[in-house]
DNA sequence: CCTACCGATCGGTAGG
DNA sequence: CCTACCGATCGGTAGG
């Protein structure tokens, strides 16, 4: 499993044959085809895969940042780290989403929702006390932040070169985390 | 090569054959080989087109969005609406660098990053008047902007149900360019 | 988990 | 731009 979500990550799950799966495990094609009855089988079950682990990691990653003062410094900043954190995996949601929107919609909506809902209450709250922008929509902007990441992680090799000399990844996160905090909260005086 | 845009844009390379291409035209597979020698030598044309056509419409997209009064707002909705007329263009070029990060970073750096490039001067000289906010890093800023230009496109479909409810298309792209319009200027009064 | 094998489709060629 | 055809690889099965 693991080295199927390498290769669909990398080359596409129509870039992959079961056998390079089989390949890469050490195994024959047909031994692979007994754990799991076929490519679609394999593919369902590396998606699955990729949503437990994220509907088990996220409540910890949220919980941890919600808490305390800075919840709300501290949410951006979590969530934009986790995904960043997972290379392989945005690459292949990013995938998914592309190759079957209807599937990724479904597993999404029904697996990850509950939790960016979570933090659109978060946002609510924290509009009501004054502390963040009251022009913020708050789900398209966790949206919009979610989307950022993943396609900051996903395409971030390329898109480094849209400038001659290229911004590096780790600027690119910086200002990634910028603009999602600044957009979020009422501006005010210096921070450093 | 519209036809082929389009499959690939929406299958994938490798989840398009080039029998479908050839079947979308309405002509036989040795024919479009005629007109391509090979599968890989369609892509590149493919490619070569989309990036032929920005490097033609850009230019007058920047200028008309950084002549007058308004060229700092106006430059960024252009950004934005650029990419989002074109979803499938989107699609293929999100596709693309994941597929050939290398081909896909020359292709860009070549073609596209000058004008790019263009946009961090304009960014650089609104900081030094002081319209612009101090703490941007031009090169990331515009970079990020773009990725989240194509990323909100081109999954657009499936991260509107990030929520429960979802977020309908327009309130996303309203919040694209909100997010990117306050993570650029100054904190200012009320604007409507 | 393996060997042996299958029909279908793949990208591509020959030749007109 | 076509018909006819090629070897290689595809996902998958039989049977042990």
């Amino acid at each position: 499993m693991n080295a199927a979500t390498l290769l669909f990550a990398d080359r596409g799950f129509e870039g992959t044959s079961i056998q390079s799966v089989a390949d890469a495990v050490g195994i024959r094609k047909p031994s692979l085809l007994y754990h799991f009855p076929s490519k679609d089988a394999l593919r369902a079950a590396v998606l699955d895969d990729l949503l437990a682990h994220w509907k088990r990691e996220l409540p910890s990653v949220l919980a941890g940042a919600t808490t305390g003062k800075d919840r709300f410094e501290g949410a951006i900043k979590a969530i934009v780290d986790f995904f960043v954190a997972q290379p392989v995996r945005a690459r292949l949601i990013a995938r998914e989403m592309m190759d079957q929107p209807d599937v990724a919609r479904r597993a999404i909506a029904e697996h990850i929702a509950p939790w960016t809902g979570l933090v659109t209450d978060y946002i609510r709250l924290g509009q009501e006390s004054g502390r963040l922008r009251e022009d913020v929509d708050p789900e398209a902007y966790i949206t919009q932040v979610v989307t950022l990441a993943i396609g900051t992680v996903a395409l971030g090799s390329v898109t480094q070169s849209l400038i001659g000399s290229g911004a590096p990844m780790p600027q690119q996160l910086e200002e990634m985390v910028r603009i999602a905090r600044v957009s979020l909260f009422k501006s005010r005086p210096k921070e450093s």
